[in-house]
DNA sequence: TATTGTTATACTCTATAACTATA
DNA sequence: TATAGTTATAGAGTATAACAATA
């Protein structure tokens, strides 16, 4: 490396990107054990109260045109309905169905489960973790 | 959510997944202003010493069929060359060139800057995050 | 027989641009 | 004209399975 390396910056780069990864395969694992794919887990994530296709995908940070898809696939398995927006014809109001409730929701869950135990050595320390995460995102140049 | 979901507990696996968010973003941009995507800008990283096109899908996490492709591109662009191992003929050792040693080391070098600057506003603190984020790996259950 | 790397193939994810139907 | 959503298309990334060369 170059010589002005820091060997801490370096390695929190790295653990970084370790714990994230750990986390984001939890999730995937638990996405497919659910019968979605990650994009459709996340999709799903984000309709926890009716949102438009545009809302989604910029909670998606993806194009609107690859929500279509998305929610094609979800809509297919009986979990999301596109529903007219009275207000204007253009707009379509993606509300989870019945069975769409119950599958966020055991994903949410597992997701809830699998983070808290990723976070349990911290211990109390938790807390430090959560200030120094909100420093990092809230002051660091974006 | 569930009744027994834990606020700090959902707030750490989302400050995660942003703070990482953030960091995959930075590379990714560096990777393409060195005309890398981010899977070669990955190999790149991972080839500081020569590697068998096995070992560099082990620490790529993927399929060795994968680099195959990733490596041709690397190959085709004058970064790398495969070069035989005189014990095993199977074996290709990935060696870079003259060239590959210079964009490799400019895209740690970009990186770590980001790196540098990210975790800037923590000062002595990062210390704290870096003991905080070995906890977390070394003993939560994977 | 087992292993290294490759090829062929398919699926997912994403972006861009052109299109429609509304506004 | 502008906007919401869609379609068509292309590229990147990944996995699986079958294959050739070598061990």
């Amino acid at each position: 490396m170059s010589p002005e390396t820091d060997p801490l910056v370096a390695e929190l780069a790295h653990l970084l990107s370790q714990v994230a990864g750990r986390q984001g395969a939890q999730f995937n694992a638990t996405a497919a054990e659910l019968g979605l794919t990650p994009a459709q887990a996340l999709a799903m994530v984000g309709l926890e109260a009716p949102v438009t296709m545009r809302d989604l995908a910029a909670g998606l940070s993806c194009e609107p045109s690859n929500v279509t898809g998305i929610i094609d696939a979800l809509e297919r398995r009986g979990l999301v309905t596109r529903q007219p927006d009275p207000a204007d014809r253009r707009v379509k109001r993606l509300v989870l169905t019945e069975e769409g409730v119950r599958r966020r929701e055991a994903l949410c869950s597992r997701t809830h489960t699998q983070a808290a135990s990723l976070f349990a050595p911290l211990g109390g320390d938790r807390l430090v973790l959560r200030d120094l995460l909100r420093r990092v995102l809230l002051d660091s140049a974006s």
